[in-house]
Formats: structure tokens, sequence, C-alpha cells
DNA sequence: TTTTTTCTCCCCTTTTTCGGGGATTTTTAC
DNA sequence: GTAAAAATCCCCGAAAAAGGGGAGAAAAAA
């Protein structure tokens, strides 16, 4: 029984370094590559695929969101996600979406084998990294739901301005600003505007 | 003339991507490929080589301290610049240690084989990708230098600690804490604690 | 249509930051 | 050993933010 699987990267290089790592094992054959998600969508409605080697981060869609779609439309596909990082944000998310496994890019050829193997089983492959950053790093507060106000009033602040020159800015009163940076102190759960700055900019919020 | 090139990045992936790349070009053979900065160097020290592709991002050493390290023992030797990113101060300060090019890592196998030939060649080689950016985003404020107290001072405002709270903490005067937070706004060129701790976390500074 | 959320505005007081200085003592570097 | 840089502390006053409320209108959701 052989494992066929597409590669999707958009690196020409990690494809072909795949390939090559994989020239060896004869239980798995590369039935494709493809460089972004909208041919992924296509190749795989006219193929026959067992395991999806998805990189995170694709020029169109990411990887994420593509592991998503790829597991509704063909629940039976398994999806085995891949990137440089092993931040904790990006693990959960494509878990989430779906995915079966998660291996960094500096997998060894070995142990790259290994999870497709284990994830065509229908198990759960996250190698040794991946785990340990999953364990490590205690549960972060959640982001708070802003309304689209906040987001608009916490990227003034943290560009510096007041909440005068907010309220110019949106031509509210200054009061009114002046509540939505308590009420994102408040759902921030922070202090000061310092470190509500610092968890907005950690979380892309700005 | 046969160009000999040393591959430095702790992707297998990578490095067999990149030599299935260059298979073809009969120009250029793959005199090595390592994992590490000291492995390169320990290598470099005896085999003649002509180019180095240089990953920017490795465990030991960065690519960007290796390149001045490299220029500095083989002044000969030119590298070219890898990564997956294109951001300016990565590029830049490639360039300032003497990185003959840049390339990103989803770069075509055309590309490549022109970008080591033209660096072998001794001109510069700049993807299309990196030098719009290069030209398109304006040339940012540099991070300033910051004096290990300075630093001590940022750290706890960003963490959302009030000038008496950090002078409690550093056993010193709140008119002491004051004064780094004044010249630290002097030195960011910022209006308020907000704007120089979104410079500071954009920075990984704190 | 009713309820809930969001957006808006207002009060008061206290704390903190900011904008200008200036000055002394330690370190560090030459 | 001396000069430069860093760290320390001080003054004043004005501006801004924070803490802790309340409350009405508008929009979105149920």
């Amino acid at each position: 029984m052989v494992t066929r699987i597409l590669i999707v990267d958009d690196h020409p290089m990690v494809i072909e370094g795949i390939k090559a790592l994989l020239q060896q094992a004869e239980e798995i054959t590369v039935a494709g590559t493809v460089t972004d998600a909208f041919t992924a969508l296509t190749f795989l409605k006219s193929n026959e695929v067992d395991v999806v080697l998805l990189d995170i981060n694709l020029p169109d869609l990411s990887g994420i969101e593509l592991c998503g779609k790829l597991k509704r439309e063909f629940p039976r596909l398994k999806v085995l996600g891949m990137s440089t990082f092993k931040e904790r944000s990006y693990i959960t998310r494509m878990i989430e979406q779906g995915a079966s496994g998660y291996v960094l890019k500096n997998v060894s050829r070995e142990e790259l084998i290994q999870a497709i193997g284990q994830v065509c089983a229908g198990q759960m492959y996250l190698d040794a990294e991946v785990s340990q950053v999953l364990v490590a790093s205690p549960l972060p507060r959640p982001i708070p739901i802003l309304t689209s106000r906040e987001k608009e009033v916490l990227a003034w602040i943290a560009e510096g301005w007041t909440n005068n020159q907010i309220a110019d800015k949106l031509f509210v009163s200054p009061l009114t600003v002046d509540s939505h940076r308590k009420n994102l102190l408040a759902k921030f759960g922070v202090k000061n505007t310092a470190a509500l700055v610092k968890i907005a900019v950690q979380n892309q919020l700005v």
C-alpha cells in the first residue's frame, strides 16, 4: 500500500527538498506538487491523494485557512502541517482546522517519513520540538474581542496620539475616546496604556 | 570554469531542494552542505569554495554574523544571502556584512542559477522582490542605542509598571526612572510611552 | 419587537506622565 | 589620569491618563 502525497508550498526549493528526502522511501509517492492554495484545490478534485503536506505560509490563502477548506471538502484526506516556526498559535490553529500533525521544516528524512506514515494511519503526529512548545508555553490569556471602534482607537493610541487628538480624528468627544481607552484596559486586563500597547503589538492588532 | 558552492542552512529539506534545483546546471557544483555556522567555518578552511549560499537563520550564530566572519576570514569568498523573509533590516544588515546578494527561498531554478553566476562574477544580485522592498519601504529610523539601564527601565515600562513601581524594583528614586523614561522618549523620537512601547515591541527590545 | 451590545457623553478626584530645564557622582574608555 | 558617558537625583508646572462611577441614543441581535 503506497501513500500518495501532495506537497503544497510556494517555495520550489522546499518542494524539491521534500521530494529528495522522500526518494528512498518506496512506500511514499509524491502525487503532485503545487505552489498555491487554489491549484491545490483543483488538483485534489481530479487526483487521489492520501496526505497533504501543507505549508502554513502561502501566497493566496493562509495554510491554516486552506487546511479547513480541505478537510471540509475532502474529509478522508489527512493534512500534515509544516512550517519554519514553532509558534503556539500557528500550531493550535492548524490542529483546530483539522490537521493531523505538524512538523517543522528542519525535520530529518527519518522523521518526515515517520510523520507521513503515522498521519496516514489515522494517528496524530507532532514532532518533539513542537509538542514541547505546546506543553511548555502556558496558555496565554485569549485575546479579547474588540468592537470596531475599539480597534480603531487602539490603533491610534499605539501610534502615540492622545485622547484629544484621537477625538479630533474621529469627530467625537475626548470623553468618548477615554471611555474606549478604559474599556480596552479592562478587556485586556492591564493596568495602563503601555501594557495595552505591548499586548496589541504582540498580537498584531495594530 | 565551474562555480563551487557551499550551502549553509539548518533545514535538510532546503539543502536537498537547492541541490535538486542546481542538478541540471553543470556550471555549478555543490562543494558541500553544512547545517551550522561552526561547521561552515571549518569546512571552508580545508575546501576551495567560490560562493556560499547562506541562510539567515542558523541555530548557533545568525547568518548575518556568520557572513561578517566569513568575509573577514575569506575575503575572496562571495556570499549570497537567503531567507524566507523580505524584511528590510535583514537585507541591509546582510549587505552591510559584505554579502553580494540576497534571494528569497521561493526563487525559481533559473533565478537561483542566475544569482549564483552573477555573484561569482563579482556583481551584486538582489532579486526583484527584494529590491522592491529596499526602494519601497522608507528608511526606518534606526533603532537607537540604549544603555543597559534604559533597556531595563524600558522592559518594566512595557510591562505596565509606573515610575514609582519601577523605582522600587531598581532601588532608585522615581525621579531617576523618570529621567530614563524621558531619555527613552527622546532617543526613539516619540511623543509618549504608548508609541515607545510599540516600537520597542516591534523591534523585539522587550 | 424586545433585548443586548455598542457608541456616545458626562461627572469627580487622584495619579502619572511630559516638557522644560539643571546638577552631581560613578563608571567606562581612551 | 583625564575625558566622556552613564546613572543618579532634583525643580517646576502643565497635560494626560486612570479609577470609578452614571446614563442616554443608536445599532445589532434575538
